[in-house]
DNA sequence: TCTGGGGTCCTAGGACCC
DNA sequence: TCTGGGGTCCTAGGACCC
């Protein structure tokens, strides 16, 4: 921490700490990108039977649509809106815009997630007002993505992070020191980070519901209450007492991967085909990341929602999928999963700092380990269901050989429907549909958004993917400007939501090779 | 139509060691 | 052969966050 700077109680004497969130990230990506969805509800997450909502646009969120809803909920509040899965490598690339944006403000910053982070402007190079920074950091991220983001700004993450929400959508909150505590006093215990529905539940039986009786109850009753490491914690945070240092850099502790089923797995056989591809997922993201762990952890979630973990300890770090793969297969097998299993899901934590290359330190009994370690095993169950057809996603990027660039607007009975429209369009594009397998339609990578490529450029940065002039130009212009909605960010995710939750059940459509991170992954829209 | 996916941190009991 | 006490590692589960 700097030490430029006096602290009275636990919070600086200038409002320093900014914390910055983009509003309704996901969606008003997708609305930059897609310019018949400008001003219209857009809801982005998982779109079958299990998936749930990554983020709504405001229009949406007027109709009661929310982060972490059912998705079949919300298409029940809302069923005009466009529904979409999400593009992760977009969204990536607009954060890696932003970041560059908030390092220049200050090289200590602390991503929370794609869409989210911590500045400590103590450290940066400006001697500027912090809320002059803040003002240009704003138009800056304009400029550069199209997008806007909310901005709270006080002398502790607490109290930013509360500035923030408060200044959405497309705002800006200061937190005048000495007017802390008027602000938390009044406010919900669920305004507090680390209070969740249960600690919620846990507080309102002993008659505590605003911050000020947090205060008021003293913190011996709270550490009674919810033990002493939440306790204190709580205690402290409602008292404005936030020592919490802007942490860049913080290590990844493990990497896992898991999927929800559409429908319940019932076959042991089936159960372990998935452990193993999702083993040799893991891995992959383990090696991308130049890491190896520990210890295997599998996680199984049954028909009945109970979730259980198993884990096991290795004697080294391995980063190798035979290892993995029957390290998880081992632990999942000793898993009574009659009645079925809704998700599935391995990791690796007690990660090291290497890639391990020295098959024989970590060889199994099997002499003949190491050798088939190099040509990872691949699962040996039959794909469960038959044809795999091609995958058609609502809301991912196509090309047709004459109409050109859209995206995915729907598809099923064996049609697709595509609306030919392209981020720099001004107005909505044509829509027109093709039977699935037609051979002039292809996946195509993600267009830049208007702006993103005019910044790329200004800075000489390379394009991800060529600027293109849409051919479907004309087509319904029909702008309803829903109004936007002043209210609240709700809880919950904002990221996450692999499209794999969607439509057809992963179980039957191996992954792509390159792994989870990127792209279309699987799953079909039958709307 | 219930309830995603990727993480972090904390607690608690037992093993094991000194 | 009345058995203390502390530290660390491992495992499992739960709460929470975005």
């Amino acid at each position: 921490m700097s030490v430029a700077c006096a602290t009275i109680g636990g919070v600086r004497s200038a409002p320093t700490i900014l914390h910055l969130d983009m509003d309704a990230f996901f969606a008003a990506v997708e609305q930059a990108s897609k310019p018949s969805l400008r001003g219209k509800p857009v809801v982005v997450g998982g779109l079958g039977p299990r998936g749930v909502v990554s983020t709504a646009s405001y229009e949406a969120r007027v109709h009661g649509v929310h982060s972490a809803m059912a998705t079949a909920h919300a298409r029940r509040l809302a069923p005009n809106a466009a529904y979409l899965y999400p593009r992760f490598t977009v969204y990536r690339r607009i954060s890696d815009i932003v970041m560059t944006l908030l390092r220049e403000a200050s090289p200590l910053i602390e991503p929370l997630s794609v869409d989210e982070a911590f500045v400590d402007l103590e450290a940066g190079p400006s001697r500027d007002d912090p809320r002059e920074v803040a003002r240009r950091l704003r138009a800056d991220i304009r400029t550069a993505t199209g997008l806007t983001a909310s901005v709270g700004l006080a002398g502790s993450k607490l109290l930013a992070k509360i500035a923030s929400e408060k200044a959405k959508p497309d705002g800006l909150v200061v937190v005048e020191p000495g007017t802390e505590q008027a602000l938390l006093d009044p406010m919900p215990v669920r305004t507090l980070p680390g209070v969740g529905p249960a600690t919620a539940e846990h507080l309102r039986k002993a008659g505590i519901l605003t911050v000020a009786e947090i205060t008021h109850a003293g913190e011996p009753e709270l550490v009674r209450l919810l033990g002493k490491a939440h306790g204190a914690g709580l205690f402290a945070m409602a008292s404005g007492l936030d020592n919490r240092p802007v942490v860049a850099d913080r290590d990844v502790k493990s990497i896992s991967v898991e999927d929800t089923y559409d429908t319940d797995l019932t076959d042991r056989a089936h159960v372990r085909y998935e452990i193993d591809r999702l083993a040799e997922r893991c891995v992959q993201r383990l090696r991308g990341a130049g890491r190896s762990g520990r210890t295997v952890v599998v996680k199984i979630r049954r028909y009945d929602f109970s979730t259980l973990t198993r884990s096991e300890t290795l004697r080294a770090p391995t980063d190798d999928p035979a290892v993995v793969r029957e390290t998880a297969r081992r632990l999942a097998e000793a898993v009574d999963t009659t009645g079925g299993v809704r998700l599935l899901g391995v990791g690796v934590a007690g990660l090291a700092d290497f890639t391990q290359e020295d098959l024989f330190a970590q060889a199994p009994e099997d002499g003949s380990a190491a050798a088939e370690a190099l040509v990872p095993e691949l699962p040996t169950a039959p794909p469960p269901q038959g044809e795999r057809a091609r995958q058609w996603l609502p809301g991912h990027d196509v090309t047709h050989e004459e109409y050109g660039p859209g995206w995915v607007q729907g598809s099923g009975v064996g049609r697709v429907t595509v609306r030919f429209e392209v981020p720099t369009d001004t107005r909505p594009g044509r829509v027109r549909t093709f039977p699935a397998d037609d051979p002039a339609l292809s996946h195509s990578d993600p267009l830049p958004l208007a702006r993103e490529a005019a910044w790329n450029a200004e800075r000489g940065l390379e394009i991800g993917g060529a600027v293109a002039e849409g051919p479907g130009d004309t087509g319904e212009a029909d702008g309803t400007g829903h109004p936007r909605d002043a209210g609240e960010n709700p809880r919950g995710a904002e990221s996450g939501g692999d499209a794999g939750s969607g439509g057809q059940s992963p179980a039957s459509l191996p992954k792509s090779p390159e792994g989870a991170a990127s792209g279309p992954e699987r799953g079909t829209s039958m709307p």
